[in-house]
DNA sequence: TAACCCAAGTTTCGAAGTGT
DNA sequence: ACACTTCGAAACTTGGGTTA
């Protein structure tokens, strides 16, 4: 593969704005965080910085870090420095290990050392993972041109990727994975030139973020400070129940935190620039209460009482005991059943809590739905792609694992997870109402359970309501005499609203937010079912989630992966018929991960704090598109209402105080960058932290830095540390002593009277 | 106010699979 | 046969909301 040599022409990317150059004039001068909506290119300013301070000859030896919360985002903003600047970044998160045999181990700290080694103009190995891999690149380029950009590029067969000469000096890094290198002291903060800090509101409490400006930042000497950029959308801690005068005291703690200034830039250079989105609130009755009634009693007399009283016991009684007697030497068979009962009764109450919610979201339906995944456990729930279906081979579920607490045999946990979507199956078939419940043979969709004439009843106000929205937002495609589309169930034993689109329909987005996962799976189902035509065809619903491992192996918790959220997430960016027309987001998609040509976003579980009604408000990109907030009509729907309306003030009132403290401070008045922070505190040594703290940290004299001994100190921290500094020994021919664990790790704890924990470092030359 | 739940995240470790 | 990669499970964290 040929690479062009002129790259980074400036027809690459788009001329910076006026505004991105007022602020970057800022920023390069202060340490600053800038306060900006979504969609208007906040990294943007962190990539013109980026650029100056590479070229500044005395920050030449030292590197500059950017870190991002999530690993999306992550290599996201990789991509995007690698297209905006001259640095060849290199990500590291904890998947690094992934990333191939032959590029360079960021986890050794001899790479560390050879780095700074290099920098200082001597010459070392050359480096071999600079710059992002290829099928990224190309991936998000895409996504992140314009159409005649995308068209010019595509015509471009060369590469955006250059061969980048000499050591790396920018590195992506999640937050946490900044910390792990910190405490051993592979990287210091005063070899750090510029740190960027995106999303930057993460600054709470005791997270990585404060750790890093408490526990390193605020150790070095403040001359060999590194510069501090922070990006925001919505700079507070996004409190529900936020009031105005609490403007200002948000402002300050994240400005005494960052040590940096929070600016905004002026509304008159912003303004042209501003997405357009129109957010609205629509409104659904609520379903009447005996009906709601109803089918809650029906759950709880035919479906989770039985389960639990007979079901279950009878599932554990017709296991043969001499088999189980095997599993575990330690324990009689009739010790396992408890505790195998026991374990699969506290789970399946879990799910019993998340189908509430879903029946009074979603409805029947929906619940249908969600305990017919919960009865597929053992799989990973993919997306259905191509791969999937076509595999001839079927389905290849994976093996259910014994989770080690209950050891229960892969065959008994499937048969259980089964029961409740049986008893409900049952449940269902004598209706009060005396009505046969009998699924049509052709009927579409996955659910056998229901029939037809009964969807009237079973799809909830709020979900009705949400496909009208869809439909509204499917006016624009409309043609006549082209494909057929319609919806499904609106009344008893009929199919209504046959509508004609065009192809372009496959450019329509609509994000649907959710809360829980199972009820966002319910609802795709549901939409699925009721969203498209007798021959199969219509609008492709997806859902993406979190990878939350520990949803793994959780009947009633969804599991997903990283994978099918790429994926899905490429699918989406899709405007071919391939594409994904809806998706159903829990709150995973809400922050940074880029949404591009969005044109409708759906808030069906309410917002429940002001940050993330910005960041769904943000995912809206298109011209013109809608925000819409589903509304009760009722006392909750009253409620939801005022504090949307506050989320707004607060909104407002955060920009217009961070706006007059800017223009204080431009006139001499608002005192030192960072207000309330003492930017010119002494070098906190560990004696300080001592007396703070009544409690001895543990020291790192390579770094500066302790150990906190406040909140959080608990035995994983302990363990941690241990895996961490231990290796060192085999890299460092002169180290000596190293943490010694007075006890075993499943005891360890934090009690200074009886542990002692001694690191000592050699400090880097 | 404390305890719990659920959302997100991170890491390590060992087993299973794959390539040389 | 051995080394290396991949994948799943476990064990943790923080933050926010709800509930007793």
């Amino acid at each position: 593969m040929d690479r062009e040599q002129s790259t980074h022409s400036p027809s690459r990317m788009n001329a910076p704005r006026d505004y991105q150059l007022w602020l970057f004039d800022r920023v390069k001068r202060d340490n600053s965080i800038v306060f900006m909506p979504t969609n208007t290119g906040k990294t943007r300013i962190a990539t013109l910085l980026i650029d100056h301070v590479l070229n500044q000859p005395e920050c030449a030896s030292n590197i500059i870090v950017f870190l991002a919360p999530t690993k999306p985002l992550g290599a996201q903003q990789e991509a995007v420095i690698e297209l905006e600047t001259r640095a060849g970044p290199v990500l590291i998160h904890g998947d690094v290990r992934l990333v191939g045999p032959d590029s360079d181990n960021w986890d050794d700290p001899l790479t560390w050392d050879r780095l700074f080694y290099d920098l200082e103009g001597n010459a070392a190995t050359p480096f071999t993972s600079v710059g992002v891999d290829q099928d990224t690149l190309k991936s998000f380029r895409t996504s992140w041109m314009d159409d005649a950009q995308q068209t010019a590029a595509a015509e471009d067969a060369s590469d955006v990727y250059s061969s980048v000469c000499g050591p790396p000096r920018v590195f992506v890094m999640t937050p946490a994975k900044m910390v792990e290198l910190l405490h051993p002291g592979m990287i210091r903060l005063d070899r750090v030139a510029l740190m960027v800090l995106d999303e930057c509101h993460h600054v709470k409490g005791g997270d990585m973020y404060s750790s890093i400006m408490r526990n390193f930042y605020d150790r070095v000497p403040v001359k060999d400070r590194p510069h501090i950029l922070g990006l925001t959308a919505y700079p507070s801690k996004g409190k529900a129940n936020a009031y105005e005068a609490m403007a200002q005291d948000e402002i300050h703690a994240i400005e005494r935190v960052l040590c940096a200034r929070l600016i905004v830039p002026p509304a008159a250079l912003l303004e042209p620039f501003c997405p357009s989105v129109t957010e609205e609130q629509l409104r659904y009755d609520v379903p009447p209460p005996d009906s709601h009634a109803d089918w809650q009693s029906v759950l709880d007399n035919q479906l989770w009482a039985p389960l639990f009283a007979t079901e279950i016991p009878a599932a554990f009684d017709r296991q043969d005991k001499e088999a189980l007697a095997h599993l575990n030497p330690s324990l009689t068979a009739d010790q396992w059943i408890e505790k195998a009962k026991e374990h699969v009764t506290k789970r399946l109450e879990g799910v019993k809590g998340n189908v509430s919610v879903v029946l009074t979201d979603v409805g029947i339906r929906g619940v249908v739905n969600g305990l017919t995944v919960v009865a597929q456990k053992g799989g990973i729930m993919v997306a259905d792609d191509e791969d999937q279906s076509s595999d001839a081979s079927g389905p290849a579920r994976k093996k259910q694992k014994l989770p080690p607490d209950a050891g229960a045999p892969p065959d008994l946990l499937q048969e259980i997870y089964q029961l409740p979507l049986q008893l409900l199956t049952t449940a269902l078939q004598p209706r009060p109402t005396g009505a046969a419940l009998v699924a049509p043979p052709d009927a579409p969709g996955p659910s056998p359970v229901l029939s037809d004439h009964m969807m009237d009843l079973l799809l909830t106000p709020k979900v009705k309501l949400l496909r009208e929205t869809i439909l509204d937002a499917l006016e624009p495609f409309r043609v006549a005499g082209a494909g057929d589309f319609q919806l499904y169930g609106d009344s008893a034993g009929s199919t209504t609203a046959i509508r004609h689109y065009s192809a372009a329909v496959h450019q329509l987005k609509v994000l649907v937010f959710v809360e829980r996962r199972l009820a966002a799976v319910a609802l795709k189902a549901v939409l699925q079912e009721t969203l498209r035509g007798p021959d199969g065809r219509g609008l492709t619903v997806e859902v993406v989630m979190g990878t939350n491992a520990s949803a793994a192996g959780n009947p009633g918790k969804v599991e997903f992966d990283a994978k099918a959220q790429d994926a899905i997430m490429g699918r989406f960016r899709d405007t071919t018929a391939a594409g994904i027309q809806v998706l159903i987001s829990t709150s995973v998609l809400e922050e940074g991960i880029d949404v591009p040509l969005c044109n409708c976003v759906v808030r069906f579980s309410p917002v429940v704090t002001g940050k993330e009604n910005v960041q769904c408000r943000g995912r809206a990109r298109k011209a013109g598109s809608r925000y819409i907030h589903l509304i009760p009509n009722s006392q909750d729907g009253i409620a939801i209402r005022h504090r949307l309306a506050s989320y707004q003030r607060f909104e407002t009132l955060l920009r217009e105080q961070a706006k007059a403290n800017q223009e204080a401070a431009m006139r001499g008045e608002g005192g030192a960058v960072g207000a309330g922070r003492a930017v010119e505190s002494p070098y906190v040594t560990v004696d300080d932290v001592e007396r703070e703290a009544g409690v001895r940290p543990l020291f790192v004299p390579a770094t500066g830095a302790y150990v906190p001994p406040d909140r959080g100190f608990v035995k994983d921290k302990l363990y941690k540390l241990y895996h961490a500094y231990n290796p060192l020994s085999g890299k460092y021919e002169s180290v000596y002593g190293i943490m010694v664990l007075e006890k075993e790790k499943e005891t360890l704890s934090y009690d200074p009277s009886t542990h002692t924990a001694t690191l000592t470092l050699p400090a880097f030359k």
